[in-house]
DNA sequence: GTAAGCTCTCAGAAATCTCCCAGCTAACGA
DNA sequence: TCGTTAGCTGGGAGATTTCTGAGAGCTTAC
């Protein structure tokens, strides 16, 4: 699980050096490219596992990029990124195959989870549905659905990918501060009060078909899932 | 199931690896070629299960191909691609036997559905019918036939294609540029708007025979068919 | 040649979500 | 016990996403 090797495609430094940072946290291998060139070169020369790729390059789209990766027979599977106004066909065509895409800005956690779907569906053991667990709580990634003790539990998105950030690091304590810098775009520039407000949510909606509660406050510190003792 | 061996044989680049990608991402065990020597080469000494085969080529058109590798006594089934404005008799004389053909552009869940079929017909042992069944709603594929809790739906052909799509896919969100990708014809340039559209058509014709809704939205994310809990 | 059906676009309506604010409550330290 | 501070939550404006009816342009069937 250590040493899966992703390559980063993105002329943004700051893009480049936040995605490399968190990948490389996140346990992964992590090189950067800033074109097209040097990412065909990359792909060739060192194989990583997966590729991130930012459409709109100087030099080449993301288009041409796999088209010429493909062509060299390198099928390694992709995660695009694109701009929220790319026109669509720009878009079109990319979710082929094992591929997919996320829309900047993104959110962290947003990256990891599709990093972890594409990988998990490209390699070969044919696993099941990846789920989520922490005692009562259950989350289904492939179906986006929640259920505790056996109810669904019908969530926002932003609800949905806050709650999976803490059960994902369930026993754990996570400040406000970084479920804002997990959860949330990487533009997102309001006040941690906004973490209080959705913890708030998530309790409403979970609480009542929980037999306990389910999120932990830790005053001055921030917020946990504690896993059944 | 994941070792059928496809010939994918078309001299344009990007529809090779269009059809590579996606055939190999759906299990198959994929070469390619891309001109009529190569691909009675590739037949007699790989001896594909079946043969992906662009009617028009650089050196030899489909027609010649296929009498060629016959009067090699090879008979592996053929899914030919044509273009819409093929002569009808030119295009009816190719598919004698299990053969079958599409017109491009095509939609890559078409092309899927045809392969299984022609692999379904010609392997005599796997007599099944082709039958996708979720909850109260099946999908006859030999009849493409829809019906929910026993009654039949008329569907027009984009309507069935996604709701197969939707169906075999079933407990999984599938976003809206996925369906694109996979429903819609690999040139379609329009906005995703048209998915919205026809989710709606859909459910207008089968929420009224249905027990509940069938089609679930997961805003923000996609759409999804529920199978029963 | 006409009717019918299909695909696709568009735009307004409806539903839902995000985020902020402000007053309130609970927890902690002295 | 009281004051202070951190956290909780109802309310609501504005933005976004989704739904759906109407209609234009094509193709197919009769």
């Amino acid at each position: 699980m250590s040493d899966i090797k992703v390559l980063v495609v993105d002329d943004e430094p700051n893009i480049r050096d936040l995605l490399s940072a968190s990948l490389k946290f996140a346990g992964y291998d992590v090189q950067t490219a800033i074109n097209g060139k040097q990412a065909v070169e990359a792909a060739v020369t060192w194989q990583p596992e997966i590729i991130v790729l930012d459409v709109m390059l100087p030099d080449m789209n993301g288009f041409s990029i796999t088209k010429k990766l493909r062509s060299m027979d390198i099928h390694t599977p992709v995660l695009f990124l694109t701009a929220r106004d790319e026109t669509q066909d720009k878009i079109t065509g990319l979710t082929v195959g094992g591929d997919d895409y996320v829309t900047k800005p993104f959110s962290l956690d947003e990256i990891l989870a599709r990093l972890q779907a594409i990988l998990r569906r490209s390699s070969a053991t044919e696993a099941q549905a990846s789920v989520v667990r922490v005692g009562e709580l259950e989350i289904n990634e492939d179906a986006h659905e929640v259920t505790v003790g056996g109810t669904v539990v019908e969530l926002s998105p932003t609800e949905y990918q806050l709650l999976r950030y803490l059960a994902v690091n369930a026993n754990r304590v996570l400040t406000k501060a970084q479920i804002l810098d997990h959860v949330w775009e990487y533009d997102f520039n309001g006040e941690m009060g906004i973490v209080e407000s959705y913890v708030s949510y998530l309790r409403k909606k979970l609480d009542p078909v929980s037999s306990k509660p389910l999120i932990t406050t830790k005053r001055g510190v921030g917020y946990m899932i504690k896993a059944d003792s």
